[in-house]
DNA sequence: TAGATTTGACCCCC
DNA sequence: GGGGGTCAAATCTA
């Protein structure tokens, strides 16, 4: 009974997301909407509670299950698979030494020292910088709720471009969010950033004197929050109505689409949760505890668009966005928190 | 078939 | 030795 329930909410869930998908991606851009899934929450188990395993397949493209089923190598193995692999990357060390460990030509090691930390952000939406993302990784981290992704720039290949970042999801508290660690600088050219992203009912809000960068506008989802309400030096609505697929090039191709599978992530996210995003979003009509066929509704109805910062150079820096209190930013200009 | 995610294994640093 | 970051085979979808 309850089965069956469930699974005609699974249906129902399907059959909404696909009309928004048509809806939002009437025509799609030559490059696959499924690249820009990759850093979306979909597909990331981590969005859901224990047990709990997403039906519904927003990314489009790629989100498989099972790796691999590696045996573990012996040194042997080790050795051949490196060589098999990549002779520029690892030399064996002769000798036949069975713990004889690779040289590093360009290994992580090397790797890892290039890479530096250079911002951290706490944001609902992880992964709407206005790049693409490939995750390459996941782990459990000690002592978190969450497991962490690990992301390249899909540049990272053809362009070898050097930014990473990592998601992990903030432990409860209410407060519902994503750390965003960005490891070193983009090197690629993957962005329009004179255009703006397709953003749907959206309100934009900055709290600082700081100017916004032209290029990096900062939109956060809060158009029902009550801070979307309050006084605010810049506010940009648009409605869903007005926010079609107008915007040429990047933004509608690529990053119009990157936002829309977003938002859709987002609400799929949300409507796997038993708590609501946040304790302070009670004007909008979600505001509440929430059931998931409620949550299913919501999917018809216009869409909570999600906060957007261009990654643009430095496009963080003198960015502070509207913050509910629950973190603090004081002493950060590259971190904020937002809700809806 | 290309390109994306999944995920266990591997490897390095602390 | 453990934790975290990365690799890469397996898998999946457009």
């Amino acid at each position: 009974m309850e089965e069956a329930y469930c699974m005609m909410l699974v249906g129902r869930e399907r059959e909404l997301v696909a009309e928004l998908r048509h809806l939002l991606f009437p025509s799609p851009s030559p490059t696959t909407p499924a690249s820009h899934s990759t850093t979306a929450l979909a597909g990331d188990d981590e969005c859901l509670p224990p047990g709990l395993t997403t039906t519904t397949t927003v990314s489009g493209g790629g989100g498989r299950r099972r790796g691999r089923k590696r045996v573990r190598r012996d040194n042997d193995n080790v050795k051949l698979l490196l060589q098999a692999d990549d002779d520029q990357e690892a030399v064996v060390a002769d000798h036949g030494d069975a713990n004889a460990k690779p040289l590093p030509n360009f290994t992580k090691t090397s790797r890892r020292k290039q890479q530096t930390t250079t911002s951290t952000m706490v944001t609902t939406v992880p992964d709407f910088d206005g790049y693409q993302w490939r995750k390459y990784g996941q782990k459990q981290i000690e002592g978190a709720m969450y497991p962490r992704s690990y992301y390249r720039c899909t540049n990272s290949t053809n362009q070898g471009c050097l930014a990473k970042k990592t998601v992990q999801r903030n432990a409860g508290g209410g407060a519902a969010g994503y750390t965003v660690a960005y490891i070193s600088q983009h090197t690629c050219k993957s962005i329009e950033p004179s255009l703006p992203p397709v953003i749907l009912d959206t309100t934009v809000r900055t709290t600082n004197n700081h100017q916004q960068p032209a290029a990096a506008p900062v939109v956060t989802a809060a158009a029902e929050s009550p801070a979307a309400t309050s006084s605010s030096s810049s506010n940009m609505v648009m409605t869903s109505s007005s926010s079609t697929s107008g915007d040429t090039g990047n933004w509608s191709g690529q990053h119009g689409a990157y936002a829309c599978r977003q938002m859709i992530a987002a609400d799929e996210e949300h409507c796997c949760w038993d708590t609501p995003a946040t304790t302070t979003t009670t004007s909008g009509s979600d505001g509440g505890n929430s059931t998931c066929a409620e949550d299913i509704e919501l999917l018809s109805r216009p869409i909570r668009s999600p906060m957007h910062i261009a990654a643009e150079g430095n496009w963080m820096d003198d960015l502070r966005l509207v913050t509910d209190g629950l973190i603090d930013m004081s002493n950060s200009s590259i971190t904020h928190f937002l809700t809806f």
